[in-house]
DNA sequence: GAAATTGCGCAACTTGGTTTCAGTAAGAGG
DNA sequence: CCTCTTACTGAAACCAAGTTGCGCAATTTC
């Protein structure tokens, strides 16, 4: 597919891949690629429109098969949406427990990776087995187009 | 509709309805009554199931009003869809400023009153606008069940 | 009680996401 | 290098949440 990676950075996402069990083939490549590039959540349509030529269910299938293995971690934005976000296996906060922000313009998603998780009680015999923070409002570029 | 509420609970409802500009009807007088009666936040197809015989749209449409008109507010659970809470206009924090619990079970959403929405830092000229704190696990009923 | 306004039901549509199934490519073993 | 098993992929169909447009009915206001 996309030759505008190098030698090295193939064998890196190959080796990633393999080591979760993964089959290594070119679109998991591909999407592995683009989320790290990003390196923030992105949605559904965000890989699909990075991608085009790609069909929406492989997509769908590539990005749970990320999550599934611990490649990816996953939240929901306000808008409903499934953001997802590859992380370096060496990054401090990122299996996904920290705080996200949401741009209720523009729908981007940031990783508030120096943020901890607010702790929380909840009474009454009901078990907590994980919780998701997220701050919305409008990103540098968004908060700025509006004040024109 | 329903004849199941006295005049004076009737009463209250009209008024609360008036107050905020919105036209009094029989829907509304349900929807509004069966939202204070459960008290916690209820996803539309709760609300339609509660009213099987009520179209789809005027539910939206009604739940809509209502946030709009600040009678209730609207969060949304990692299922991706809305649950609406009314709240009493003298209730503590329930302009929707609060943590809330969701079963990953049956669905059940709680407002956890008692607890402060946290702070968070958000860097970068990113503007804050509000914040969703979820937080997702079982409910008694649905842990109880799960140790069978 | 009539006019203007708003609410309601219906149908159609959009979009995110899932399921099924047939074809094809990846990786293990020879 | 070949082939066999396993899994991934693409296409089509499907489902559910939510929205839009429109004609009709109900509520308010005068």
């Amino acid at each position: 597919m996309s030759k505008t990676r190098g030698e090295s950075q193939d064998d890196a996402l190959r080796t990633r891949l393999r080591s979760t069990g993964l089959k290594v083939t070119p679109i998991r490549m591909d999407v592995l690629d683009y989320l790290l590039t990003i390196g923030q959540p992105v949605s559904h349509s965000d890989v699909q429109s990075a991608f085009p030529m790609l069909d929406r269910v492989t997509i769908y299938r590539t990005l749970a098969s990320f999550v599934k293995s611990g490649i990816a971690h996953q939240v929901q934005g306000l808008d409903g949406m499934w953001h997802f976000c590859a992380h370096d296996p060496n990054a401090s906060g990122c299996p996904g427990n920290h705080p996200h922000f949401l741009c209720l313009s523009c729908g981007k998603m940031i990783c508030l990776l120096d943020q901890r998780m607010p702790r929380v009680d909840v009474t009454g015999g009901n078990v907590v087995e994980g919780k998701q923070f997220v701050a919305y409002g409008f990103c540098q570029e968004c908060a700025a187009k509006r004040k024109d």
